[in-house]
DNA sequence: TGACAAAAAATGAATGTTCATTCTTTTTTA
DNA sequence: TAAAAAAGAATGAACATTCATTTTTTGTCA
């Protein structure tokens, strides 16, 4: 197993580089020579790991978006009701932006340029299903306002990623209260009213 | 006049070609002979108008920043009560987010990566002044949520720029029943529940 | 166990291309 | 006709990718 272990750390080395360096350059400012360099690699070795650039950027991207819903998912379950399960989920996915900044930052990042596969891209949306189906059912018991799930996406959840890049710019932090109030604010734009 | 004439023209098209390609490129896979020939000018004219390629999209960036806002504020005058002022800029943003699709994408772009000097950043912000103003005014009369501004922006205004976006990529389609639940959604979470 | 050859992995240097920017010449304007 | 504007071609740097070698690993047999 020694030299799958070795691959496994060169792999994610070139992953980890990837994520800063673009996080910070952005993906056409960001030569393989120095993806290479920051994970201690020639950048000939890339190529043994993934088939080119963009490649390398895929595969980055699906990575960290699996990552990213794992998390975000893994203490819900099915039973819970909707108010709690949503709440659950929300601060999962808030602590994930908080905590693996550097994961979500890139997640952002690709979300927002022309930098990825459509593919790839089609691909990360997949996973979001247990919060679709968390809508749905609170659409049909009457919680959740009757929206598209657009709509909700970009009202409940994406906030967030806003917030997240604003403090990286370092113009605001985000702290326990601010994260108690944005909570808030997204219940109250997707929840029925009363 | 006719000198100066013919200079703003070629000026113009050349902002206009550094949107569409930047737009769909991302701004390093926009070479500056395309952004030329787009435009119908030798490259080397371009440098007779910006100073190089950063200077370029920085001042795209600042002017098509000034056309939203001013577009943004250009109906809403201080002596609106808070609500009425709030849907009406509201209203506005959402219609140039919808009529002025290339240019919003272009900001949106711009207000997600590192391809803009933080100093013309800084220049496009001042221009919401108004927004923030009413948004203080709301909250000393207690009708908007005592959340920082940032917040505050976060659910009001920015889930626009996603559903754009993902108009753009044809997932989902804006219609006039759309923008109106979306604008209560925006509503709903920052104003202050009775 | 240890030595060694075949295979795999890794490398640094080369290759060819793309691109921002500049230079020299031509065209347009006044 | 002098000055300004524009052009196309040239320059040099940066970069993704490939190539020819070197180093490391693996499996085999004494």
């Amino acid at each position: 197993m020694a030299k799958l272990q070795k691959s496994i750390d060169k792999r994610n080395a070139l992953v980890k580089a990837t994520i800063e360096l673009v996080n910070n350059n952005g993906f056409h400012a960001t030569p393989m020579s120095k993806i290479a360099k920051m994970a201690n690699v020639s950048p000939a070795t890339i190529y043994l790991y993934f088939e080119n650039k963009q490649d390398l950027v895929n595969q980055t991207y699906i990575e960290v978006k699996a990552e990213y819903t794992k998390y975000a998912f893994e203490t819900y379950d099915e039973s819970m009701s909707v108010e709690a399960g949503f709440e659950l989920i929300w601060k999962r996915i808030a602590d994930f932006k908080l905590k693996e900044c550097e994961n979500a930052m890139f997640l952002a990042q690709c979300d927002n340029t022309p930098m990825i596969d459509e593919l790839s891209r089609q691909q990360g949306i997949k996973h979001l299903q247990p919060l679709l189906d968390l809508w749905t059912r609170g659409k049909e018991e009457g919680i959740i306002k009757p929206l598209s799930e657009y709509l909700l996406y970009a009202y409940a959840i994406n906030p967030l990623s806003f917030l997240m890049i604003t403090q990286k710019r370092g113009a605001f932090q985000l702290d326990k209260t601010h994260l108690e109030e944005a909570y808030q604010s997204a219940w109250s734009s997707i929840k029925v009213c009363k």
